[in-house]
DNA sequence: TTGTTTATTTGTCCTAGACAAACCACCTGT
DNA sequence: ACAGGTGGTTTGTCTAGGACAAATAAACAA
């Protein structure tokens, strides 16, 4: 068991944490303070990129960095499960229900998870599974993982197995047909996924033509889609986790670059705090989502 | 349509190119010489990150960031479609049916392409289907957009359709059982998962258990995640994209921390070229994957 | 209490230098 | 002619510290 350390890049792929960021952490606040190998390069100790790591998760709940690196490890350690009014959102029943899901991916029980999901999929109906399952249990899953109590790789097994089982259910429906074509994608740096997967599948439920493609797709090429498939509307996502404050910029541009026929639309938890925007209609719920849907009128 | 051009981590976004390479490649080549906004801070006109996606390209294929530079945009285009002996791997007759699916993609018929897979898949057997049809499709894909003759947009719609549709097979599948248990996954900064559910689908069809985690998993959570799953085999897929020199290192580091009885793959084209190494099997190809499962014992 | 101004915090960008690893070209011996 | 070593060049990544604007918190006024 040799520890020689991770360097910079290694921890910044690690944590997230920019290398400028963790250069001037260790500047401004004295930590983390690695030690250095033979060409005076910074090496890190694992005990420190455990830190950093749990440090990131605080920071993206709203925490700031100043105070975290003046705590004592203790200290951060009792700041973890701190959640003011999350779980709330759901009647407790339900709650329940969601902790039995998580609970099996928590035992890498995915065969059960899969029989589990369909079972309910089957129960619930298309819609309703969509909006009062795989939406809070998604939410209750990336919560659960900043607080800690559940571990990476097992949200990356969630969303894998989530991930197949909406596409799976969207390949089974009907194509639509029917105007509008709705381009769905995110853009570079957004990597999640499923919000735009539930909104393919109301979408389709509903008949409108859907042309997903995928995540992280640049700017430019967005508008060149969008284009090319002649989409009446394009729907972006934005997980919380993208910088929020570039946001308005990036759906000016886009809202620039595509037809002014074309309708553009942003949603995900990334947009629920932004102000209004000219040319864009901002999403705020699956709800809010099919209603924009229904809204819709071709503008020629 | 105002160009307010690209600051530089944007460009670093779009292109790939790291913050430093930018700035060494300005220092050093002269290029790419960005305007200063009014903070003297960096702003990329859009025809020079074009460019540099081009240059990304051919360093991709091989070509020396020195020469790249020195050539005039005329030789730089020249350069582009030149393919050593890259589409003589096929016989004719499959090129050009493989050319008929990319031109269903280029037409955005993504119902026509969707069909014409289903179609294949029957045809050949999921064998031979992913060999024969999904695997040489994706390099030939991949080539045509390093040629630029397939649009960023038109490789994300492949790139997603494809995902679906070897996702829906591995679901009708019988789940494996047997062992191995097989952990599918690559790190962070490694987003392209076509290779892995390729793997997936032909380990699945010989009962291997596969635990698919897909993208971009930190480095300790797969180990975690190994030690969780009780994984027999670690495989990672590397694309060409990926820093190959970092690979190696990423490897050992790896190694060091999933038990010993864990066998660890490495696959996909960033690998081909890479120097063996202790306690690592090497991947180059889908057949080199079936037979390195078929040689699999359990070392206890 | 609410709105506005000032202060602090925080991330990102900047320049410029150093160096190791990878690569190429040349030279040598078989 | 060709394998193998050797030295020079190329190339990416690291380092240090400085600067500044955007975001946030704090102080103050209405």
């Amino acid at each position: 068991m040799n520890s020689p350390g991770f360097n910079i890049a290694a921890v910044e792929r690690d944590t997230g944490l920019s290398k400028d960021v963790l250069r001037m952490w260790e500047r401004r606040y004295g930590f983390p303070v690695p030690e250095r190998d033979a060409n005076g390069e910074r090496c890190y100790p694992a005990d420190q990129v455990d830190r950093l790591r749990l440090i990131k998760r605080l920071m993206d709940q709203g925490h700031r960095p100043g105070k975290l690196m003046a705590a004592s490890p203790e200290a951060l350690a009792e700041l973890a499960p701190r959640r003011p009014q999350a779980t709330a959102r759901c009647l407790p029943e339900d709650t329940a229900e969601l902790d039995a899901l998580v609970a099996l991916i928590k035992a890498h029980d995915a065969a059960g998870y899969q029989q589990a999901m369909q079972q309910r999929l089957a129960r619930q109906g298309l819609l309703r599974f969509v909006q009062d399952t795989v939406a809070p249990l998604t939410i209750h899953v990336g919560e659960a993982w900043e607080d800690g109590r559940v571990a990476v790789f097992e949200e990356h097994l969630y969303t894998e197995l989530t991930k197949r089982l909406l596409r799976q259910v969207i390949a089974s429906l009907p194509p639509g047909t029917r105007r509008p074509r709705v381009l769905l994608t995110s853009l570079p740096d957004e990597l999640h996924v499923l919000g735009l997967l539930m909104a393919e599948a109301l979408f389709t439920l509903e008949g409108a033509q859907c042309i997903p493609l995928g995540t992280q797709v640049p700017l430019v090429d967005i508008a060149r889609a969008a284009e090319a498939h002649r989409a009446d509307i394009v729907g972006l996502s934005f997980s919380a986790a993208f910088p929020a404050r570039q946001i308005p910029g990036l759906l000016s541009q886009l809202r620039a670059q595509i037809p002014p026929s074309t309708t553009l639309w942003a949603g995900g938890r990334g947009v629920t705090r932004l102000a209004a925007q000219d040319g864009v209609r901002l999403i705020d719920t699956l709800d809010d989502a099919i209603a924009a849907l229904r809204d819709w009128r071709p503008t020629i």
